[in-house]
DNA sequence: GAGTGGTCTAGACCACCCG
DNA sequence: GGGTGGTCTAGACCACTCG
């Protein structure tokens, strides 16, 4: 049970964090105990001990079982609270973090409307396939070129406005029993269908823009002239171990919206 | 000294931080005593009190300072790290945070290349001048319209291609020796002139981005043809107490390169 | 009232940096 | 060796939530 293997002196007076492999000339493997906790919190996380939107095991609960002080643990969450895995509620509870709460829905979907409050889009499912990954579609999402992969192809409106023209190729293995008809019937975000079916939890991602003209078939899905400058946003989306599991490449119309960003 | 008039109890034994204000029907001006110690030291900060680049007191001296407990310090000054207000080094101290460093250049330029490792770009100021706000730059700088602003105009260029063209607006009160020359014979990020020579330190921006086609006067300056797709980021950089002081208009060239963002 | 997270303290030891 | 931030602990009290 105890977190550090070779500090087995934990008990009564604090024997701190330091001695793990530190000599001249050892690797530097030592970590601080509040970031081995993190790490296996993060490992009940991913197995699936607790699910997105249950009430994680109390402070002194996690601490009386990795035998460490309550302040420790406390860090810990900490930190997985300030990377959203987890959500702190004053006398209730810690919560696993899941895409199926209003706070959440935004936090991927940096499209604002210029002028009024964010409203959900409306999902027009175009294409469901399954086909082998292209080459660099395999190289973004670390498979092997040919390996099966889910691409689906979508138009989202605001108040009935076409705005983002959408394509996402999604690694076969983890998304089997996806098909075009359980995204059509599912309402509310997608990676909340893909947390809650498939078991795959979104956790950050990284956004490459760009300026694009809109060739033929964008101008046609998005009532526009075709040349009309769109955004482009090619996004890599990580789950837990930072393994990356969905490639999307959106195509935004930005005359009555932006993508807003905030830089701190 | 001591930061909370309302608890004069606080030696010997805990008093805690409760109790101020927290009466039934009572406003909720209650909070936590990190949270005012964070006050103090970020109010030193804007006062210039610990210039950027300095080093500030430690966390024991100023435990006795205000009259805490070092961790109470502590938790502050996590919290203006965790803001890139300050800067933590192991066995030195904490220093107030500065533009002048290799690693802040980058914080607020997020247009990478393609492909290679990021370079600075090369400056050409095509103009300075003095002029009055214009209703909208007023509006986002929090200013009257008609106030006093300087606007520059600039070109960015990456390996020799001209990649960026900038408009800023300034607070006329704030950049009073604001010249052509002294942006000429300046050299590193321009948000290192404003902190040294100004005393204006951005801290925070938030940025609305759009596509749009280049106009007659883009595309030359940007060596494109007329109609070009282009990145559009409309900035606005706040100084301490959230005060707005620079609007910005840039148009990108996403030709070779791309606006990096992580979305976490 | 019991349980939860949130704050505050005091003291110990560690890793790092410098003279 | 002495100073700095970084970690860990133990114990107290507070604010919030719910039954």
């Amino acid at each position: 049970m105890n977190p550090v293997s070779s500090n087995s002196n934990n008990n009564g007076a604090p024997s701190g964090a330091g001695g793990a492999g530190n000599g001249t000339g050892g690797s530097p493997t030592f970590s601080p105990l509040y970031q081995q906790i993190k790490a296996l919190i993060t490992q009940s996380l991913q197995s699936g001990e607790w699910k997105p939107g249950e009430l994680i095991p109390s402070e002194v609960e996690l601490a009386a079982r990795f035998k460490v002080s309550q302040g420790t643990v406390r860090k810990a969450i900490d930190e997985l609270a300030a990377e959203n895995l987890v959500m702190r509620r004053q006398g209730k509870g810690t919560f696993v973090s899941t895409h199926h709460e209003a706070r959440a829905h935004f936090r991927f979907l940096r499209l604002m409307p210029d002028e009024g409050v964010p409203h959900h889009p409306d999902n027009k499912i175009i294409e469901v396939k399954r086909m082998r990954a292209p080459a660099e579609v395999a190289r973004l999402l670390d498979m092997k070129s040919g390996d099966a992969v889910v691409y689906i192809k979508r138009v989202q409106s605001f108040e009935g406005e076409p705005t983002i023209l959408e394509e996402l190729w999604l690694p076969g293995l983890l998304f089997r029993g996806l098909t075009a008809e359980r995204l059509v019937e599912y309402k509310g975000p997608m990676y909340g269908l893909f947390e809650s079916e498939f078991g795959t939890r979104m956790i950050r991602a990284t956004e490459k823009i760009r300026a694009v003209a809109a060739d033929a078939t964008a101008a046609g899905y998005l009532h526009v002239l075709e040349g009309t400058p769109l955004l482009c946003a090619e996004r890599v989306s990580y789950t837990y171990g930072d393994k990356a599991v969905e490639l999307r490449r959106g195509l935004y119309l930005t005359t009555n919206h932006h993508y807003q960003n905030d830089l701190s």
